[in-house]
DNA sequence: TAAAAAATGTGATAATTATCACTTATGCTT
DNA sequence: AAGCATAAGTGATAATTATCACATTTTTTA
């Protein structure tokens, strides 16, 4: 079920990589040979834990979520990825059981390289391990900063930062005002910052009575104070 | 105060540390010469949140933590580290600030290497990039599974997970007995899960009754129903 | 476009843990 | 070893959020 991706031609798909802005020139157009594309529907799940990760999946367009279940079942999201970032950590250097799940927040375009490939791209050129640093090292930082907020008791706080991690992930500008355009669930929002649906509902209508909020429908969010989010957020 | 560490001569040091067990022995004694040695008593602060990373600190007796402060002024401890370890990730390959806070949870020997003698050795062997790589993944590993205690609601399978996760960190097999010889407070195991220090208290005290543990004064723990905490551990 | 399904909002209540105040135990210092 | 300082245990209460049940809105689909 390999469909070419059309969006998606030439050497356009590699140079998105960061991983792979060491290349030569034609280092890239050799990698762009060996990449496969694909297409995921708005919620199709793009890989389980537990399945054995053979590939190296680069986003290409679109916005994915990356996920595990806590023992109550609940989804516990870890990141958010979009266009040029990776699927895995390690599980580009060694080929062991992947410890999340993956589902596409909106449609997404993929590119795919076999282990195979991309073992002999990084044997051939070991910089790239010093650039996968850098993105483990992004990665860290947001893990970590995720740790912060669910070890911080007040519920508001969590949920100003989560808003305001939510401007770089989802924010647009449009006509002067900041909207965030977000493709989660009120539910996946819940479980990303570890409460319920319900008290999220509660609290997001607070900050909108409080003027710091407005929510519109179900997937947008304009920010009317931002000093005041981000004072809530600490 | 660079005091000479007694017990770490020769060439023992940089062995120990695996992300330089991609060395050649005659690189590895180069490394070693490179080094100067520091002990830090228990209780001592290592470095700073905030701090310039101008050095590589690697673990050559002792354990340490590693923490950042929540927006509640408490300790939330990130990791614990021990002989091996080093400290930081990216702040390995750039000077940046710290984000962190590390401090000695007993008297600890430290290897210390300068940044440009760091710089200089993964210049010349950049498959040690690799090896920082997997070390990396053990800590988005370890800070992926804190994610999911903290995110797990039920506390007592949090405490389970905790206690699960000392007997690799602290554990000691004792006349056919597992016993945890903890060096952390009640307090600093309250802050790492996310409670207060008298939740955990009478947690500890439940698990007691309950026969799965026994409490030895404040710093030792007996594992009485190892099968039992799994369970609630799920 | 209407109907059905899914997601969200909201009130009442229950359950849990944080807080506070204090006692007791532990460990360190001299 | 005694005394002091720090850490830990405990009870009562307050505060908060999860739960549950259901209304309402939004989105999807036929």
């Amino acid at each position: 079920m390999l469909d070419q991706c059309k969006k998606c031609t030439g050497r356009y798909c590699a140079t998105k990589v960061s991983i792979f802005s060491a290349l030569e020139k034609e280092q890239l157009s050799e990698v762009t040979n060996l990449i496969v594309r694909r297409t995921y529907k708005k919620g199709q799940i793009i890989c389980f834990e537990g399945d054995i990760s053979d590939k190296l999946y680069v986003i290409n367009k679109g916005k994915i979520k990356i996920f595990k279940y806590t023992k109550e079942g609940k989804e516990q999201i870890l990141y958010i990825l979009s266009e040029g970032d990776f699927i895995g950590d390690l599980s580009l250097l060694k080929e062991e059981e992947l410890k999340f799940n993956a589902e596409a927040l909106e449609d997404v375009n993929m590119c795919i390289l076999t282990k195979r490939d991309f073992d002999n791209i990084l044997k051939s050129n070991p910089e790239i391990a010093l650039k996968i640093l850098e993105v483990v090292h992004d990665r860290i930082v947001k893990l970590e900063n995720l740790i912060q907020s669910l070890s911080t008791k007040d519920i508001e706080a969590r949920i100003a930062s989560l808003l305001i991690s939510f401007i770089k992930d989802f924010g647009v500008n449009k006509k002067d005002r900041l909207e965030l355009n977000i493709p989660l669930s009120r539910e996946d929002m819940a479980n990303y910052i570890g409460v319920t649906r319900e008290t999220i509902s509660r609290k997001l209508s607070n900050l909108q009575s409080e003027g710091i909020i407005e929510l519109v429908g179900n997937k947008r969010i304009i920010i009317k104070d931002i000093e005041g989010l981000e004072y809530l957020a600490e």
